[in-house]
DNA sequence: CTCATGTAGTTATCATGGTAACAATAGGAA
DNA sequence: TTCCTATTGTTACCATGATAACTACATGAG
């Protein structure tokens, strides 16, 4: 996340760029504007989620194992690999899928220290539920000026 | 943050858009590639922010009230204001930047309720020691391609 | 077989974002 | 002046990201 409401101006930037060789007036304004972007629709997202009951990471744990339908579940490990996210964190968001019946964990039959995950017929459902306004809500957000009512 | 890292392919976006109207698939794209690399960006100025004892939210604490010498500090809901955070993180950020002896606190003299924050040198000379790398680092995550030695 | 090493997942603990509810003060209406 | 209401900042608590260190099992060298 990247909370600067007003960024920089070009003067500033340049006053910069002017004293350090090397730096791309241009380059800095982008990936300030991109972050400040990219902040504000990853808010927007999440409360779309939060109105589902789930959260941007919870909802891709779905999405990641319903992507790969020739494979009988996937392995939490699996599953942390697609989505960076560290391992305790897959444990708990693990633990609170299952818990909200999303997605049922079984011990994997060839190894004793791995679980399969594979999704309930509920979470198949909130896939469903969710998608099709989260493709309509990308699709708004990745137009320029997305006019989604924040900042005043 | 958005942590998936395989994003959907351009087929799969495609399929959605052909069924629901109204859905734009370079839109979809975009926001997805935005907020991919926006959070890349987020993750390396975090770690570069470490290296120096800072993090991104207490930095830019520190630009804000830098941003305005004309000002005689700031309140901390005006620091607030131009952050948007929450006024307990900016509670916690503000004592945690005190400890560090980057900012000091006195009471408003015009208002009992209220405190100014000033930066001290020690603070000055923080931003001084951050700010040209920020900004060089800035300038080569906005460029297209970034090769930050992310993502295998 | 046995043991060293590697891998899967968990636990403990921290950092840092949020909301709700609060105390203390300010400031205007009566 | 006396209240009612708004504002400033804090406290208490929760959500969700991280790392370090652990348990339990797998696997290959000997």
């Amino acid at each position: 996340m990247f909370f600067l409401k007003e960024l920089p101006t070009r003067l500033m930037i340049e006053g910069y760029a002017a004293k350090h060789a090397s730096l791309d007036a241009d380059a800095v304004e982008d990936a300030l504007g991109l972050m400040r972007r990219a902040s504000l629709m990853v808010r927007r997202l999440e409360a779309y989620f939060a109105e589902h009951g789930l959260s941007q990471l919870r909802f891709l744990v779905l999405i990641v194992i319903d992507r790969e339908p020739h494979r009988d579940g996937l392995s939490v490990g699996e599953i942390t690999d697609r989505l960076d996210v560290s391992k305790p964190v897959m444990t708990r968001t693990v633990a609170h899928l299952v818990e909200s019946g999303l997605i049922a964990v079984e011990a994997d039959p060839n190894d004793a220290r791995g679980k399969v995950v594979r999704l309930t017929p509920a979470g198949r459902a909130k896939l469903a539920e969710v998608l099709p306004e989260y493709f309509v809500l990308l699709s708004a957000l990745g137009r320029r000026e997305p006019d989604t009512g924040e900042e005043a």
